[in-house]
DNA sequence: TAAGATGATTCTGG
DNA sequence: CCAGAATCATCTTA
């Protein structure tokens, strides 16, 4: 066991060597020795004694500096969920900034676009919006990359250093590791505005995408078309079933929302002024007339040829459901549908067709049909009424109303006889049959 | 450029 | 949630 000045290198004190020879050379001798033994001991061991006392002490400091590293900063080393970020990352996701590369964004385009409503021709804008959107992301992986790989290397390097450091001044591995922690959260701070800005990006672009939207441009003359003959065809009772509005939204290249749309303005619009669409009423009756003559000859021809003649056995036209009872009345259909007595002519394309003709010559009083003649008019309306299945309940039924609104609220409600501003309409054709 | 038309949105009531 | 009503914003037309 090493000494030095009368102190192991564990602290325990030892006797030193008591001179007892002559009193002044001795002592003389004895402190040389002394001397000698302690330089002696101090060059042999000083590095051993190091070696073994350094692991001591930096245990000892380094317990030191982590009470108090602790008690500064222990509580910041917990690191719940930032909700915040957590939205960033929700919305990079939808939107497919983040996440799985095809098809990204696909969704929020649709959502975009479910969330407006837009025709066909808008797949230019649907690319225009995908290119940006995958743009923002090209720019936000490169940088989140960037982010990423200079956080790793300042973290190396402070590690490294660290390390390095360890050598002189009491730094544990423990606190190595909560550096790097720190180094991350900071880190992580600036990947959050990033995100945040793509965020933000986003944003302005969908908000762009969604205002060119929101610019609105008028149907097509051939959707209006098709959405009016509907309309006009199903006067009586003009809401469309769920079927049916995807059927007309496939056929006008719109959403069917827009379909809802169109027929929520035009019922409104309708009932508000029915003179002034009693034109167009007409013009699409007669147009409607015209096809489902078509059909209805074509019909024939073909019962005729194969005579099934079973009162359930109806056909299908368009979209419309209609139904033929029995050869016979086809028979009477054809041959009352173009001759009415009065001059106008009334037209089956369906039964919401006496409708909109109402005010074609105003001659035409779809239910009582007083001035046209008794056989004539009855004809017809027994030819149609009993040839074409409505849901309406147009066939026989005496309340009929010719433009389906009566007083009872819904679509048969808001039209009063003194609404109807046509001259030609004739109020008392709706007052009569509401009335009645 | 004003007026009207029209598609979309928002609010409200059932 | 749906339809009606009011309203907005844009488009079309004269």
């Amino acid at each position: 066991m090493q000494t030095l000045g009368g102190v192991t290198l564990t602290g325990h004190p030892v006797a030193l060597p008591v001179p007892h020879d002559g009193p002044d050379a001795r002592n003389k001798q004895d402190i040389g020795d002394i001397l000698h033994q302690i330089m002696t001991i101090t060059d042999q061991s000083l590095d051993e004694a190091q070696a073994k006392m350094k692991p001591a002490l930096f245990s000892v400091l380094c317990e030191i500096k982590e009470k108090t590293g602790l008690s500064i900063r222990g509580s910041q080393d917990e690191d719940p969920p930032d909700p915040q970020l957590m939205r960033l990352d929700n919305m990079l996701l939808a939107e497919g900034v983040s996440g799985p590369e095809k098809g990204g964004g696909a969704a929020a385009v649709a959502a975009a676009t479910a969330a407006v409503g837009v025709g066909a021709d808008n797949s230019i804008e649907h690319s225009d919006y995908r290119a940006k959107l995958s743009q923002i992301r090209q720019i936000y992986h490169t940088e989140l990359e960037k982010y990423e790989q200079a956080c790793n290397e300042f973290t190396t390097h402070v590690m490294n250093l660290l390390r390095e450091q360890s050598r002189t001044r009491p730094i544990s591995p423990k606190e190595i590791e909560r550096m790097v922690n720190i180094i991350h959260r900071k880190f992580s701070s600036i990947q959050m505005q990033l995100k945040q800005s793509t965020c933000e990006a986003v944003m302005i672009l969908r908000s762009r995408f969604l205002d060119a939207r929101r610019k609105r441009r008028n149907f097509s003359k051939q959707a209006t078309e098709i959405l009016n003959e509907y309309f006009y065809s199903h006067l009586s009772n003009p809401y469309p079933s769920e079927e049916a509005k995807e059927e007309l939204a496939k056929k006008c290249a719109i959403t069917v929302s827009q379909v809802s749309n169109w027929f929520g303005n035009k019922r409104i619009r309708y009932k508000k002024n029915i003179g002034k669409f009693q034109e167009e009423a007409n013009l699409y009756a007669a147009k409607t007339a015209v096809t489902a003559a078509q059909a209805v000859a074509a019909a024939v021809q073909n019962s005729q040829t194969n005579s099934p003649a079973t009162p359930s056995s109806g056909f299908q036209m368009k979209d419309e459901d209609f139904q033929l009872d029995a050869a016979e009345d086809k028979n009477n259909l054809l041959n009352n549908m173009f001759t009415g007595s009065s001059g106008s002519y009334s037209l089956p394309g369906s039964g919401d067709m006496f409708m909109s003709m109402s005010g074609l010559n105003g001659s035409y009083q779809p239910t009582q049909v007083p001035n046209t003649g008794q056989t004539q008019g009855d004809s017809i309306r027994h030819a149609i009424g009993q040839s074409l299945g409505y849901s309406d309940g147009l066939r026989g039924n005496p309340l009929y109303s010719p433009h389906g609104l009566n007083g009872n609220g819904g679509w048969h409600d808001a039209v009063t006889p003194s609404s109807v501003t046509s001259p030609i309409e004739g109020a008392n054709s709706v007052h009569s049959d509401t009335s009645n």
